[in-house]
DNA sequence: TGACCGATGAAT
DNA sequence: TTCATCGGTCAT
């Protein structure tokens, strides 16, 4: 994939884990109600197949009034409230139907930085949008866009990308699902590790498979 | 209707 | 390592 262009549908409707490594080094784009445009590269993901996935909010086939967007075609945004206080972006994947998703846990921040250190009351780049509910905060995504179409959306968008000959693609367990069995220690977790915006908490330790 | 529990972050 | 904080989920 080249970067620049916004990917077609084909590319969405790949599965969770075929997907999530492919975001990263793509651009996720938000044009806030204020009409600031901001945007940050993709440094790290996370995919949730769904099925007899225990992490995943679909597990078993789950279907709420929350979850009910992981259940739409792939390409659309699945943004859902947590811990009493934080927003988490994720990026449907799959056909409609699957109930699988990408989140996206951590940007380098790219435009309208201004506008994130004063979103996050913080002036560190590194901390801005380095874990999934710090990029929501930065970027100002909030529960209104959850169901976004991102494939035609002028409000929410990803950018094709690619991770550069320089950097080095890893996976890693995903973070914060130990209650997940054994489910919780499959590298299912993509990360750039040459950046310096990957979410703190586990950074980049506890690993070294390589694609 | 209510108790319990997080796909977290910030402070200590 | 602790805790703030509250919607979703599931058991009554």
């Amino acid at each position: 994939m080249s970067s620049g262009g916004r990917p077609g549908l084909e590319f969405f409707l790949q599965d969770a884990l075929t997907l999530a490594p492919k975001l990263l080094g793509c651009t996720l784009h938000h044009v806030t109600q204020e009409g600031e445009h901001l945007a940050g590269r993709i440094v790290e993901t996370e995919a949730y197949p769904g099925g007899e996935d225990r992490a995943s909010h679909t597990f078993g086939g789950r279907r709420t009034k929350r979850n009910e967007v992981m259940y739409s075609a792939g390409g659309h945004a699945y943004l859902y409230f947590v811990y009493g206080m934080h927003t988490c972006f994720n990026v449907v994947s799959g056909e409609e139907g699957d109930g699988e998703a990408v989140l996206v846990r951590a940007l380098e921040p790219v435009l309208g930085i201004h506008v994130m250190e004063r979103n996050r009351k913080v002036e560190e780049a590194t901390k801005l949008c380095s874990g999934p509910g710090k990029l929501c905060q930065a970027l100002g995504l909030a529960l209104d866009s959850n169901g976004e179409n991102l494939c035609e959306s002028s409000r929410i968008w990803i950018e094709a990308g690619d991770v550069a000959d320089t950097e080095t693609l890893v996976c890693t367990p995903r973070i914060g699902v130990g209650y997940a069995a054994e489910w919780a220690v499959f590298p299912y977790r993509y990360v750039i590790p040459e950046s310096s915006h990957l979410s703190t908490r586990n950074g980049l330790k506890a690993e070294k498979s390589r694609l």
